[in-house]
DNA sequence: ATTTTCAAT
C-alpha cells in the first residue's frame, strides 16, 4: 500500500487502484495525482522520465495530519530544484480537481516560479466550499485546467499503470460523464468575477 | 439532469 511511494519502488499504479480512483462516474473518498515533467528544448517539449510518478492524499483516517495530494505534489516539485534558467511543463492527472485551498497554494507556487507551467487534467470536479473561486484563481495564475477525456485516461493507463501489456478498457459512461464535466468546468472557468 | 466529494452520519 504505502510501499507504492517508497524510494526504490517502481512508480506505477496497479490496475485496480487506477480504475477505482479515476472512474469518473463514482465518488471516491481519496485522491490520486499522477504527474509528469517535460522540459522546453527549442520549441519542443522533451519528457523527463525521472520525474514521473504519482502521489495520493493522506486521509483523516490515517495517523498524523491529513494532507491533500496537491501538497505532496508541491513537496516533490520543490525537492527537484528545477533549474530556474530553463522552462518546464508539469502535467498532472488528478482524480479530483483541487479544493479551494490547494488551488490557492498551486496558484501561489506558479506566481513564484515563472519557469514552471502547469497543466491539470481532472477526472472529477471536487465541489465543496469555494471550489469555483479556487479553480478560477488557479486558472488566472496561468494553469490550464481541463477534464480528462478518454484520450487522457488512456494516456494515464499507458504511462502510470502497471498494465502488464493489457490495453485500457473504458468503463460504461466514461464519455458521457466526461463531456458533462467538461461543460460544467467551462461554465465555472468562463464566469467572470468571484 | 447530474452534489456530498482529499472519510466518518
Amino acid at each position: 500500500m504505502e510501499a507504492s511511494t517508497a524510494p526504490g519502488t517502481r512508480c506505477l499504479l496497479d490496475e485496480n487502484t487506477f480504475t477505482e480512483n479515476f472512474m469518473n462516474q463514482i465518488s471516491v473518498r481519496k485522491t490520486y495525482l499522477c504527474y509528469k515533467v517535460e522540459i522546453l528544448d527549442g520549441d519542443a517539449w522533451v519528457p523527463l522520465d525521472e520525474y514521473k510518478g504519482f502521489v495520493h492524499n493522506k486521509g483523516a483516517n490515517q495517523p498524523g495530519q491529513p494532507c491533500h495530494a496537491e501538497l505532496y505534489f508541491l513537496d516533490r516539485i520543490r525537492s527537484w530544484n528545477l533549474d530556474q534558467e530553463l522552462h518546464y511543463r508539469l502535467t498532472c492527472f488528478i482524480s479530483w480537481t483541487p479544493c479551494h485551498t490547494c488551488a490557492q497554494n498551486l496558484a501561489t507556487f506558479l506566481g513564484e516560479n515563472s519557469h514552471v507551467s502547469l497543466r491539470i487534467f481532472a477526472s472529477r470536479i471536487y465541489s465543496l466550499a469555494g471550489y469555483e473561486a479556487g479553480l478560477r484563481t488557479l486558472q488566472a495564475a496561468g494553469a490550464q485546467i481541463a477534464i480528462m477525456t478518454s484520450k487522457e485516461f488512456e494516456h494515464c493507463w499507458e504511462t502510470f499503470v502497471d498494465h502488464q501489456g493489457r490495453p485500457f478498457q473504458p468503463w460504461d459512461e466514461l464519455e458521457v460523464v466526461s463531456q458533462h464535466l467538461c461543460e460544467k468546468l467551462q461554465a465555472i472557468l468562463q464566469t467572470q468575477q468571484n
